[in-house]
DNA sequence: ACAGCCTCTCGTCAAGAGTT
DNA sequence: AACTCTTGACGAGAGGCTGT
């Protein structure tokens, strides 16, 4: 069989193309025998083997690999996306017809860093079989009666160091932090006055938002907990509210008029705190959707070396029949 | 039982990406 | 510009496995 490289000009490869092409052949099958095959391998960069089918009158058909060109490779490595980037930089500035290559923003799109959620969802968008990765629901949007509860408090009041705390009518006791992005680190305190193991007690439930971890404490007659102090462990206070204020608790303060040394060291001790709350949160959220990424590829990889498989043999089949026709 | 090694998970930091 | 989010890197600790 004589080998000839043949270069289709209408090939633009694109993606749909490439459906294109296959089903030209299942097509074109039935007419017309194949007169040669060429296999042309992706030169630099590990482009997709690209198989040339001649068919004898005179008609080419390009069959790319499974994975294209123009897709995202399933495993990205930085550098492959280095290469990806950089081919659009290129175009565009060819598209636009400026020569001059502002390479101090390029390397600034170079080094950035995807997302996994961005990069699956993405993905996800070209591929119907690969889920994306949700938006984890906030813990306000999990919990929506705990917000109704907080809603209706009989008596809202903030804390020194700018906690709030809310006693409702039912007689939960809420405790929040406030947040940037609002109320946060909502703590729900119900009472209970029915089957009290002690006599005049009331049962606090304490329960963390989160659902997991409810413990329960027991507050005499009709006295209230509130926070006293903050910082790694948080304590309580138990009081009884003969005004509507409890005692040792400071009416809104703003951030502002924070003055003592203790005061600010409070804070930055809450902010930092915070700050590593969330970033662990964040750390967790990160792994989690990374796994899922991974697993999303390792499917990927799964479905479309089957269907690599499979078009191989496709064209082993046909190179049977046609190719000994021919010859 | 113990030490050494490996793997996994988690918390934290830092820097870039993204948002307001 | 300031702030928040995201994620790679690093170290610590736990648990399993293996050789002695």
């Amino acid at each position: 069989m004589t080998m000839e490289t043949v270069v289709d000009s209408q090939q633009d490869g694109s993606a749909s193309d490439c459906v294109t092409d296959r089903e030209a052949i299942q097509d074109q099958s039935t007419h017309s025998p194949v007169s040669t095959v060429t296999q042309v391998s992706g030169a630099a960069g590990g482009s997709p083997t690209v198989t040339v089918v001649q068919l004898p009158g005179g008609q080419t058909v390009q069959v790319q690999g499974v994975i294209q060109a123009t897709q995202q490779s399933v495993i990205q490595s930085p550098q492959i996306q280095t290469v990806q980037i950089a081919a659009i930089a290129e175009t565009d500035e060819s598209e636009s017809g400026e020569g001059v290559t502002d390479s101090k923003k390029r390397r600034e799109i170079l080094s950035r860093r995807p997302s996994y959620r961005k990069i699956l969802n993405e993905l996800s968008s070209d591929t119907p079989g690969v889920p994306k990765i949700e938006e984890e629901k906030s813990e306000e949007e999990v919990t929506p009666s705990n917000i109704a509860t907080m809603a209706v408090p009989t008596s809202i009041y903030q804390t020194s160091t700018g906690q709030y705390i809310a006693i409702a009518q039912g007689g939960t006791i809420q405790i929040a932090n406030p947040g940037s992005d609002g109320v946060q680190g909502l703590q729900t305190f119900t009472m209970t006055n029915s089957g009290t193991p002690q006599p005049g007690a009331t049962i606090v439930q304490y329960a963390t938002q989160s659902g997991d971890g409810t413990q329960q404490f027991f507050v005499p007659g009709s006295q209230v907990v509130v926070q006293a102090a903050t910082g790694d462990m948080p304590t309580y206070q138990i009081r009884t509210p003969t005004s509507s204020l409890p005692q040792g608790v400071v009416m809104a303060a703003s951030p502002g008029s924070l003055h003592s040394p203790q005061q600010l060291s409070d804070e930055v001790t809450r902010k930092r705190e915070h700050r590593l709350m969330k970033n662990r949160d964040a750390a967790k959220e990160c792994r989690r959707r990374k796994k899922e990424y991974v697993k999303c590829l390792e499917s990927r990889v799964g479905m479309l070396e089957v269907q690599n498989k499979k078009l191989i043999e496709e064209l082993e089949s046909l190179k049977d029949i046609y190719g000994g026709k021919t010859n």
